[in-house]
This record gives structure tokens, C-alpha cells and sequence, in this order.
DNA sequence: CTTCGTTTTGAAAACGTTTTCGAGCGAAGA
DNA sequence: TCTTCGCTCGAAAACGTTTTCAAAACGAAG
């Protein structure tokens, strides 16, 4: 794949020691461990010259306070760290939540822990235990589906936890917040029936994720308030990159009778099924509808019409409910769920073929 | 901006009592704690029945072992986290490579503290300050610039660093993995001077960045080899969003002379140039070829010619060179600079016009 | 030279775990 | 019957820090 080359430098393999601590600064400046900890927390009641000894010292041997340790001792000093579980950071959109919750995190002086389940519920239990394990002081969640596992210990406890895109259902107690999933997905089928097509593929994601379902059921709502029966080889859902929804979306619309117009309910499918109509020169024959926002969506010709969510302003949303938890102390839980709208930009405003 | 409402639900406010101790399950369990740690640790030398009680005390309580107090008893063993500092999570380009890495330390039961530095070196020390301080087992490190700062410490004591994306001088003795950026700046920009072009723009991000730098030296260098000069004007750098390069790029295209191509050195900023392009009409007269690939970049007309990267293998390789020191103990430091290739789509091709 | 109050310094306990060691006890061997 | 062994269990120390409290040092006042 690459030309790659590797060039080796000797080096003075460096000693990897333990690394210091307080005492071992007490030892070089001769004094004892406490008096270290004053000078590190800028506590008073040290005189000047042994302030200026042990910094001394401190620079000398690179010290850096263990701060597991610390707020291990001071049980009401909270971890710094918030954990963020989500389904795959690759995806812009997931990406993007992440980049608002962080700034939202680093006014508040903290960090984010993160990890994708790609839709596993077993991994969110695991990504959940391990950030519980290292005591986060709170959760954003992405959670995969109704499953609660471990998180539901943290939801007796009053742990922070916002939910965001998606509600188990046993969990009407949690901060949420997330789009219109089933009104955007109706708003899109519905600006597609408008257009007068009748025969509409939605192409989804995994089941197993709560957003994916609410997409279809919008899907699903609008074909039948128009009186409209929806044929099971007209849907097709799972987790795939973009590539892999080029290829299934070329494969689908080699078999006749092919539908007019194509639902694309997430954002890598919106682009593989692009680069499918584009590969089949059917761009300007078949409609499309995607759900999530695509980068150079304006710019490509027709332009793709879409049902736009606006993932940073979702991150930072979640991030300050959560802080507001935090800092608050329990509250009663927050709904908060974003209406969505379609975007036209040509992809979606394609008539079907007349007979 | 959001048509958005909010529901709320009276809830029983949870206590968010004290967090359940080793202790408090003995208590319950009326055994000594050290019989709940051998329980939890699956540890044999307890009777069935004690096992029993101790499990149920357990569930009961939902108690979680506090990671952070076990790993300080036993400091052979690592906190189990790896820190990443990147320019920005929001750049897909950033955020794959995190997916790489997250993949990686998931095979080795590793998770990921990230954190984002807009290309800021203080705060790519405070980044490094705090996940030191909490103890991180390793860090990759996308350096802002030649500034090492705290990680200065952390390289001579030998704790396991990579850098991608960049090298900054001082630190020729740390694992490296990158692109050639130079050489694929150069690469490129000789492909625009062999379609005759000789008036060419190009558009970077900050200089404060190391690649960056190397990009625009590739640039030159090109430029230099072809006889020609780099007017000052036909440079423009700075740290964007697609929106506001957009903008930028706009505005720069309303005075004449315009030149007959642009090279832009990041997505972003070929994202932004290429919605300028398309807004003023001008895709099939100026060519354009752009550093880092972009979604969509096949499917546009003209097709965007890149010099593409690949991020999520970047992140992969990154965290494997990262677990084999963390494994393997010092070794000598090893480069790994990935050679870069145009890849011809038809915005990079456009001849420039004949007077 | 005491006594006192203030300032500076240090010793011991605590946080929640693991590690090390020893106590209790029944069974097996002499 | 006594010793020895194996097994189950618990007490104490340790990790690196902060908190609490007491001791030492010192100058001022008697």
C-alpha cells in the first residue's frame, strides 16, 4: 500500500525509572514529604528558603504530582474526566459531538474519555465498566439499542449521564437530548411522495441502533399515510462503511424494476449511494434523500438533499447538561429533541420517470 | 436555529451516595474485606458459601472496584489508558486517525484520553500536563511545532511517545510516523507546472504546524526548480474552518490577476476552496489539487485531484509502534515517513488558458 | 530565664485497593 | 497424643497523596 521506509538511530536507551515521587523530592532537598506537598500546592507556611530548596529540587528531578493518588485522599475532588461512548469516531458526524462536548469540557477544566461501540452493545457494557472503573465523574452516552447493562447501576446512583441521538426505553429518567429522527425521516419521504414517486429503497443502519428504527418507522409512517404498502426488498439496513454501501447500492440497482428514489437514512450510506448513482450515471434519474449533512453536498451536481443534523451544537448541548448536572446536584430529567427540516439542494426534487 | 422544546419529568432524586468500598461489601457480607478482594479478584482460597455471600453483597450494592486505588497499590501495572493530542477532532483526517488507534488498544484492553490543541502549543502542554499527571501509560502526540515543552521530561525519562504527522527538532530521538509531506507538495505542485501552469496560489494552514511548513516548502522548492518566483500574495495560511476558507478564498479569487490554479494543502481548506470555486462558476477554468483526500471528491465534476493520506492506517501503525515500546521496553527510536502519490481525478488536469 | 504566641516543620492517619504474612483449624502421619 | 501439613481466613503494611494534629523553633513579653 505504501513506500514506506524505516531509518534507526542508535539512541542512549533512556532508563525508564520510577518515576518520582514526594519523597524522593523530600530526600533531595532534605526535608520531610509534607513540607514537599505545601510547596506543590502553594500552601503557606514555608519559608522562603526551603520553598526555594525544594523547587529546586522538584525541577531537578521532573517531578508531577500523581494525581490519581491525589483525589484518591480528597474523596470530594472529582476525577476531571467525563467518559464519551459513542458508536464509531470515524464517522464526521459522531466526530463532530465529540469536538463540542470537548470544548464544553475544557471550560469546565476537563477531559474526555472516549471509545465506538460500532453498535456492539457488549462493547458499550465494556467501554461503560471501564470509564465507571476509572471513576469519570459523568457519561454521555450514544447507547445502541434498549440495552442498559452496567449503566443501570449508574442510573440508581445519580451518576451524570446524558443520553445523545437515542432512548432506551428504560430509561425516561436520563437527561436526553437528539434529533427529530422519525419526523425528519417522514419529512424526507414525505418531500419525496410530494414529487410524486411511489416506489422509495430506504437504506439504513444497523436495527440494533435506536436512531436507525426511528428512521425507518418515519420512513414507514409517510408511505403509509399516503396509502402506500412498503415491500421488504425495498429495505435494506446495516452497519457499513461508505465503500461497502457503494458496492450494496450498485449491486441493488442492477435488478429490475429498480424504485425512483432512494432514502440514504445516515451519512456513510448517503455517500455511498452518491458514488453509486454516480458510478451508474443515474444521478439525474433516480432521487435521493439523505439523512445527516455530507461535506461538498452543495457542490456536487444535482446537489443532495438532505435532512441536516448539527452534530456540534449537539455535543455542546449534551456537554452542558451533563456539567449542569454536575455542578447542580440531581435535577429532574431534561428532554430535549431537536425538529428537523429538509435541505433541498436537487437530489431530492427529481421527478419520476413518466411511463 | 433549533425549533427545540423540553419535556420534563419529576423524578425521585437519586441520593448519589458515597460509591460502595471493598469495605462496605464486607460489612454487608459480614466477612473481612480482604475476602471480598479475593472474590472479586477470582482468587481461589474462599469456601463456596463465603464466595456465595460475597457475590450476592456484591450485586446488591452494585459496588465497582475503584481502578485508580488498585493500580496505585500495584504500580507494575498500568493505568490501562494511552493519551492523544491532535489539532482538532473535528478534521475527519484527525478523527480516523483516533479510530486507528482506538482499534489497536482495544486488541490490548487499552482505552483513549484525547484531546484536541487548534494548533495551540500551550495547549498542547496543558493537554500533556494533564494526562501525565493522570498517569497514562503512552502518549501519541501530534506536535503543533517545534516546541516540546513538558513532554521534555517524558522523553527523557523514556516514557513510550510517538509523533505523527510531524517531528519537532529537538526530539529526533522519539518514534515517528508520517507522510512526506514535502515531497507530496512537491509532487503535486509539479503536476499543475506540467499542465503549464505558472501562476499558482497556495493555501495553507498555520505555519505554526509542522507539515505545514513541509508543504509549503514542497511548494517552493517545486516552484524554485521551475525557474519561476513565489510572489508573497499567491501565499495565504492560517488555521480555518471549511466555512470561513470558503470565504477567504472567495474573496481572493474577486481581484485580478487570478491565478490559474490553486494548491490547497489540507481538506478543509480544499473543501472551502472548492465551494468557492463552484459558487463563482469557476471549477472547469481554475485547476485545483489538494493535500489530504475529501469525501466526494470522485463524484464532483471535475473529480478533485488530491494528494491523498491514510489516516486510519496512520493511527493504526502509530499505536502499534506505541504498544511495541510499551511492550518491548527502549528500543531504538524508529522514522516511518510514507511517501505520497497524486491521484488524478480532473481538477488537476484543467490547462490553464491560452492568451 | 521563663512563659507565651506565632510561625514553621514534621508525624500519623486516611483514601481504596493489593501484597505479605500469620493465625486458626481440621486432617493426616508418626 | 503430638506434630505437621493444607486450607481458609484475616491483620497489617504498602502505594502516593492530603488532612489533621502535634512538636519544634523563635521572638517578644514577663
Amino acid at each position: 500500500m505504501y513506500g514506506a521506509y524505516a531509518a534507526r538511530i542508535i539512541s542512549s536507551n533512556p532508563p525508564l525509572s520510577r518515576r518520582p515521587t514526594l519523597r524522593d523530592v523530600a530526600g533531595s532537598a532534605s526535608v520531610s514529604f509534607k513540607t514537599v506537598s505545601r510547596v506543590v500546592n502553594d500552601e503557606d507556611g514555608v519559608s522562603p528558603e526551603l520553598t526555594a530548596r525544594v523547587k529546586a529540587a522538584i525541577l531537578e528531578l521532573g517531578y508531577q504530582p500523581d494525581d490519581r493518588a491525589r483525589r484518591l485522599r480528597t474523596t470530594d475532588l472529582r476525577s476531571g474526566v467525563i467518559g464519551f461512548v459513542l458508536v464509531d469516531v470515524a464517522n464526521p458526524f459522531f466526530s463532530s459531538i465529540l469536538r463540542g462536548i470537548e470544548e464544553v469540557a475544557r471550560r469546565h477544566n476537563y477531559f474526555v474519555l472516549s471509545g465506538s461501540t460500532d453498535g456492539d452493545s457488549t462493547r458499550q457494557d465494556q467501554l461503560v465498566s471501564a470509564f465507571v472503573a476509572r471513576r469519570v465523574d459523568g457519561l454521555i452516552v450514544v447507547p445502541t439499542g434498549d440495552h442498559i447493562g452496567p449503566l443501570g447501576h449508574e442510573i440508581a446512583r445519580g451518576t451524570p449521564l446524558v443520553f445523545v441521538d437515542l432512548e432506551p426505553n428504560e430509561a425516561n429518567q436520563v437527561d436526553l437530548l437528539r434529533s427529530d429522527h422519525q419526523g425528519g425521516a417522514r419529512l424526507g419521504t414525505e418531500h419525496l411522495l410530494a414529487r410524486g414517486h411511489r416506489d422509495i429503497a430506504f437504506f439504513g443502519s444497523a436495527l440494533d441502533i435506536f436512531s436507525a428504527r426511528l428512521r425507518l418507522a418515519g420512513f414507514r409512517e409517510a408511505m403509509t399515510a399516503a396509502g402506500l404498502e412498503v415491500h421488504p426488498e425495498r429495505i435494506r439496513t446495516g452497519l457499513h462503511t461508505p465503500d461497502e454501501w457503494q458496492r450494496i447500492v450498485t449491486d441493488y440497482l442492477q435488478t429490475e424494476p429498480r424504485p425512483t428514489a432512494l432514502f440514504t437514512a445516515q451519512n456513510f450510506i448517503t455517500l455511498g449511494a452518491l458514488q453509486a448513482l454516480h458510478a451508474l450515471g443515474l444521478r439525474n434519474d433516480i432521487a435521493q434523500i439523505g439523512f445527516d449533512d455530507v461535506d461538498l453536498g452543495a457542490v456536487v451536481t444535482p446537489g443532495v438533499t438532505v435532512v441536516p443534523q448539527y452534530p456540534l451544537e449537539l455535543g455542546r448541548r449534551a456537554a452542558e447538561l451533563l456539567f449542569r448536572r454536575l455542578e447542580d446536584g440531581p435535577r429532574p430529567p431534561e428532554r430535549q429533541i431537536l425538529t428537523a427540516a429538509v435541505t433541498e439542494r436537487g437530489s431530492g426534487e427529481i421527478a419520476p420517470p413518466k411511463h
